[in-house]
DNA sequence: AATGAATGAGAATTCATTCAT
DNA sequence: AATGAATGAATTCTCATTCAT
C-alpha cells in the first residue's frame, strides 16, 4: 500500500475544489479523501470533522481575498480608479474560472439555519469586501454614500455571478462589471 | 390512529415550507410528512420520490409567480409604470415574509451540478421574470436595451434578496427596490 | 425480503442477552439487530440510540427485579423468615441461570466514568434491594442494625456473584445465600 | 519534536492509570501515549498490541500485590493476627485510594467472554489472596475451614469495594474490614 | 527510539424507499 | 389512504496497527 504525503494546504485546496463542485451537503469525506489521494479515515488526521475541515476552508478562502484582492483597494502605488479596476477585473477572473458563482455564497446559503459556525466567516468575506470598496468610493463620496455605492455594488456583482451560475451564462458578470468600472472608475 | 386527509396542494404548500426552511437536502420525508401530520410512509401515496417532489414544488411556485406576479405586467387596467411599481412591492414583499433569499436560487445554487431536474423550471422562472420586465421597459427603450435592463434589475434584486439573506438586513432589499422604481418608474 | 416483526418487549430482552454476554462496549447495534432477526438500521426505529437502548434495558430489568423479586419482602401471605428464603432462592436463580454475575455491576462497573446515565437505574436497583432487606430485617433488629445487615447481605452476595462469575464456580454463591439464610431466617 | 525517553516501568504504570479510569475499551491506545508524553505510534516499540500491554499490566499489578501486600502472611516477624491486620489494612488503603473498585474485577467483568487472555491472570490474582489469607486463618482452624473463611472475606470485601464503587461511599469497605479484623484478628 | 502520516476495518447513525396490513 | 415496520445503502467518525523517516 502506498504511503502518499500531502500538505496540509493540498487538503484545504482540494477541499474547496471538492465543496465547490458538489455543495456542502453532497460531498462527502470520501469524496475529499479522494480527491487527495487518500482513503476516508486519513482525513481526520487533519482536521476533527467535517464541520471543522468546511470552516478552515472557509477561513482560508477569506483570507486569500483579503490578502491578494481587497488588499488591492489599499495599494497607494496605483490611483483610485485603477485601484477600482483591478479589483473588479481580478474578482471577475475568479467568479468566472469558478463557474459556480461565489462559493461564500453557495454555502451561506446551503447550509444557513442549519450550520451557524460558518456564516461569522461569510458574514467577515462580505464585510471585508464592502469596506475596500467604500475606501475607494470615499476618494469621490462622502463616506455615507460611499458605504452605501459599495453595498450596491457587492449586491449588483453578487446578483450577477448567480445568474451566470443558474443560468449558465458569462455575459451577466462580465456586463455588471464592466458598468461599475465605468461608473465609478472615471 | 388518525385518518387525516390531505389535499395535493397541502402536501405541496407544507412542502415549500420546509424545502425554504431547510434547504433540499437537509430536509427529510419525515420533516416534510410531520409538517402535514402524516408519517413519512404516507408522502409516497403522493409522489414517488423527493426528487419529484421538489420539482412539483419548483413548478407550482413558478407558476404562481407568473400568475399572480409577472401576469402584473400584462395587465392593461394600469399604465405600464405602475404595473412595474405593484410588481416591485409584489416581489419586495414576498421575498421579505420570507427572509432566506429566493428559493429558486437557494435551491438552484444547492442542487448545481448534483441534481439536474430542478435548474430547468428555476430557468424558466427567472425567464418569465426577466421577460415580463423586458415587456415593461420596452414601452421607453428599444428591445435590446429593454432586456438588457430586466437582466440587471433581476440581478440587483436577487443580489440585493441574497445580501439581506445572508447579513441579515432587510436594507439591502428595500433600497434596490426604491432605486429600481425610481430609476424606471416615471 | 422477509418483513418480520417484532414486538418492542422482544427487542428489550434480545438486547438484555446480548449485553450480558458481551458487554455494553463490545456489543454492537448489529449484534441486536442479529438477535433479533433484523438488519441494524431497523433497531433505530425503536430507540434513538444504543445508550436509550440500554437505559430502557437497565430500566425494565431494575422494574422486574421489583415486581419479581424484592416485591417478595412485602408479601403478608408469609412469614418475614419466609420472605427471605423465597427472596435470598429467587436471587440465587436469577444469578446462577446467568453465569455472568449480575447485570447491574457488570455494566455499572464497565460504563463507571464514561456513560453517567446508566449510573442512577443502577443506583435504584441497589437501593431497592437494600430497602426490600432493611425491611425483613427490621421485624428482628432495630432499624439502623436492619439497615446495616441489609447493605452487609447485598455486599456479600454481589462479592460471591463476582467469584461465580470470574472464577466460574457456583459454590460461592450457593453458600452464601445458605449462610445469610441461617444466619437471618430462623 | 521532543525525543523523550520512557522507561518500560513507566508505561505500565500510565497504561494501568488510563485503563483504571476509562475501563479497557474505552482506553484508546492514544490515551495510553499521551499519559505517557508520547504519540500513538511510538507504543508499539515497547508492546506489540493492546491486549498484550494489559496483560502485561495485570501481569505486574498481581506480582506488585503478591509481593507487597499478600507476602504480608508469610511474614514470620509478626503474629498472625497481625500480619492479618497489616493485610487488610493495606488492601483497604489501595481499594480506597482508586475509588474504582478492584481493577482486577473490573476488568475481568468487562471483557469476560470477549478476551479470554486476561482472564487466567486475574484468576491467579484471586488465588493468591485467598491462599494468603487461608494460611492465616489456618492457625486457627482446621484446613477447609480456612480455605472457606478466606474465600468469604475476599468475596465480602470485593462485594463491598464493588458498593463502595458504585455508590460512591467508602462506609461499604471501612465497615467490611472492621467486621472481618474482629472476627478473626483476636 | 520516536514521530507522524496513512491505513482499513468497523462502529453508530441517517434516511429514502418499500410494502403488508 | 394511511400506517408502521423494515430495508439497505450511504455517511461520519474511530481506532488499532503499520511503517518510512
Amino acid at each position: 500500500m502506498p504511503r502518499k504525503k500531502i500538505e496540509r494546504k493540498d487538503l484545504i485546496k482540494h477541499s474547496l475544489d471538492v465543496f465547490k463542485e458538489k455543495g456542502y451537503h453532497k460531498t462527502t469525506i470520501s469524496d475529499i479523501a479522494n480527491a487527495c489521494g487518500l482513503l476516508k479515515g486519513s482525513i481526520y488526521h487533519y482536521v476533527e470533522s467535517k464541520e471543522a475541515l468546511m470552516v478552515e476552508v472557509l477561513e482560508t478562502l477569506r483570507d486569500h481575498y483579503m490578502n491578494k484582492v481587497f488588499s488591492l483597494a489599499y495599494d497607494d502605488n496605483f490611483q483610485p480608479e485603477d485601484r477600482l479596476r483591478m479589483l473588479a477585473v481580478k474578482s471577475e477572473e475568479i467568479f468566472l474560472e469558478e463557474r459556480n458563482g461565489n462559493f461564500f455564497v453557495n454555502i451561506g446559503l446551503e447550509t444557513k439555519n442549519t450550520v451557524e459556525e460558518f456564516q461569522s466567516v461569510i458574514r467577515e468575506f462580505f464585510e471585508q469586501w464592502i469596506r475596500s470598496l467604500t475606501y475607494l468610493f470615499s476618494f469621490k463620496l462622502p463616506e455615507n454614500e460611499a458605504r452605501l455605492n459599495a453595498e450596491v455594488v457587492v449586491a449588483e456583482v453578487e446578483g450577477a455571478a448567480m445568474l451566470t451560475s443558474l443560468l449558465d451564462d458569462d455575459q451577466y458578470l462580465k456586463r455588471t462589471n464592466r458598468k461599475i468600472i465605468e461608473f465609478f472608475g472615471t
